[in-house]
DNA sequence: GTTTTCATGTAACCCGTTACATGATTCA
DNA sequence: TGAATCATGTAACGGGTTACATGAAAAC
């Protein structure tokens, strides 16, 4: 309801959830769960775990690391998950709604699909792709009431952004088909993951879904 | 030098340069030139319009539409570059800097490339894929680093992640080599794009500049 | 005649960055 | 011994969004 970021907090919680760390090292994990791979800052992270300390989801303890001769004075905070957060986060990670779908968002929740149940799952990836083709179809037809009067540059930009996100689509209806094979088989919940792995290039995924034509 | 975004300024710029508009109609076009196709909300919009008025870089004419009977009251504000506006956006579009090479900073630059020489042209096109490299390259490390350790979604977040930027990189190649052809062709400045508008996956452009392998 | 779309704006707020400050540890 | 990296933090700022306020024109 607020904001609509709520990025960093699920990531956080879901890293810790998978092995404590402190900050330094949590930061470049962060890096790979956010989907873009900009550097997260200081600025951002310390303060975040400041608050989720505060409101008792984390703990930190100091950790005095023994360097390689004695017992060092300046140590590293090592967070962990408390029982609160660890509850907290299954209530994150159970939850889906329109901001789940968004870029971030879904890159976040998608990482940690691993503690996540197979409905969930199936709802968040299929909510996602929804929002995608709405996306697509802004795109192609702001796309066609404009290409006239837009210089080639432009047009190349959209053509390629059009590309990008239909792409997008294709590798949801990969992962989609594949949740809908292991909900078949397997009685939901195994965490069996068994993603398309197709190693670049392969168009033959989901063959007729997203069609080529009526682009003029 | 400052923040870093100046990604608003440039493309309002640019477009009102294409073509004079008020600011509702500039809000949607601006979607198009941004990159990712969130919308642009008014609260950003007018400020900077009104900001870049009084730099007097664009100005505002109330236009009393004349609806279908007669004039009516509630005009709205047509703006159009002023020749100091003019003057700077030159300046802007000729100038390239690390900056530049970020994401929407890229495609708002590579959007108004018709209205930039050349030499600019290749100068950004080969910063960005610079760039996007290097950013391969710490993907790849950090992938490689923490790959038995992650859980098989994270890694698929990854591996598609890796692969995006793979595919920006050909794309950026298949620009380059075109660049270099109208440049060895014409005089430079001619403003003639000609970009590949291979329709769909097109695998050849550039065929071994990525390397596929190396990966472990 | 009422709803939807067009059209312009402001104020509060949020999430993140930059720049700064500090100090320990490891490596050359 | 001095530089690079590890490690933790704070304060100021910046660029964007949401929510609000207002009203005319077009569509139904």
């Amino acid at each position: 309801m607020r904001g609509r970021s709520d990025v960093l907090e699920p990531a956080i919680l879901g890293l810790l959830h998978e092995s404590p760390m402190h900050g330094y090292e949590l930061r470049k994990r962060l890096n790979l769960v956010l989907g873009s791979f900009r550097a997260l800052s200081y600025g951002s992270l310390y303060p975040c775990l400041k608050s989720l300390v505060e409101r008792n989801w984390i703990q930190g303890t100091e950790s005095v690391v023994t360097p390689h001769t004695v017992a060092s004075k300046r140590a590293r905070i090592v967070y962990q998950l408390t029982a609160d957060g660890k509850e907290h986060l299954q209530e994150v990670l159970a939850s889906s709604g329109p901001a789940t779908w968004e870029d971030e968002n879904f890159d976040v929740r998608f990482a940690f699909f691993g503690q996540t149940d197979a409905e969930t799952r199936l709802r968040i990836l299929e909510g996602r792709r929804t929002r995608l083709t709405e996306r697509l179809e802004t795109i192609r037809l702001s796309f066609a009431r404009t290409r006239e009067r837009m210089d080639e540059y432009t047009l190349e930009l959209q053509r390629h952004g059009l590309e990008q996100v239909e792409r997008e689509v294709r590798w949801l209806d990969g992962l989609i088909d594949n949740e809908r094979g292991i909900r078949r088989t397997r009685p939901a919940g195994t965490g069996r993951p068994a993603v398309a792995d197709t190693p670049a290039g392969d168009d033959d995924v989901a063959p007729a879904r997203t069609t080529e034509k009526e682009r003029g």
